[in-house]
DNA sequence: CAGCATCCCTTGAGATACTG
DNA sequence: CAGTATCTCAAGGGATGCTG
């Protein structure tokens, strides 16, 4: 049977750009920055190497699980570096790359477009709810 | 009991730092451009207006639920305009807002560093992959 | 054409308890 | 101090069928 349906065609081709979604650069990257406590851990570093205990307080919305993962996936991309100096009690100390570094203005454009325009966001939500409830209620 | 263990008041201490994080911009704004498809339908919108249909097809990855819930956000937001043009059959077009556009050079931004450094990005994890295999390798 | 509604499964993320 | 391991639950996202 060669006959395939629309819908195993649409699967087909969802697939095949799955595959190209998942090597293009960019999204690999939005993956990556725009996980919840990413944005924080960098800017965080971006001022200075930091022990891990300094960033669980400094982060103190994230918890131990997901701090040391994200730490832990930055390390994997080579955009941080974890130093461990064995003593007792071990000192582990996170700092960033030169790779991780010049990520940094990247991110503090994307920080400086949302302090100046987060406003017109909410303004525009705000807009758009009161619409949508509008509509709502003329439907009932 | 005014007594609390030293667990609720590390739970406390999160939920007041999640409620200030969500307040954060720069997380509020991640956490949008961060969605799976946000960044290839601004992409795609940058270049010009789009009808959905043009948008489902360049953008053949995402499901139809994913692309409509993905623009709608969008919407919500300011970022992009929807224009109905009621005939038969109905023509829907969406186009940035010139708050969208505002945003796009931030995202050029991003697709730049990403495309430029994705390599050492790839060279790290295989770096690091191995030098974790050989660590599993020496425990067992 | 441009959606909406529903079902279902995978993944993300928090709580909790334990360790070198 | 700086983690690891396990459980659990909610949300994200896909497949499918239907509609103005």
């Amino acid at each position: 049977m060669t006959t395939r349906t629309a819908a195993q065609r649409h699967a087909e081709a969802r697939a095949s750009h799955r595959a190209r979604s998942a090597d293009c650069p960019t999204n690999r990257l939005l993956d990556r920055i725009g996980e919840k406590w990413v944005a924080l851990v960098l800017k965080e570093l971006a001022e200075g190497p930091r022990r891990y205990g300094e960033l669980a307080r400094t982060i103190a919305g994230a918890s131990q699980k997901m701090l040391t993962q994200t730490l832990r996936r930055l390390e994997r991309d080579g955009l941080l570096a974890r130093t461990v100096t064995p003593a007792v009690p071990v000192r582990v100390e996170y700092a960033l790359t030169p790779l991780g570094q010049s990520l940094v203005p990247v991110m503090r454009a994307v920080t400086r477009w949302a302090e100046e325009n987060i406003d017109r966001i909410d303004v525009a939500r705000e807009t758009y709810d009161a619409h949508d409830a509008e509509r709502r209620s003329q439907r009932s």
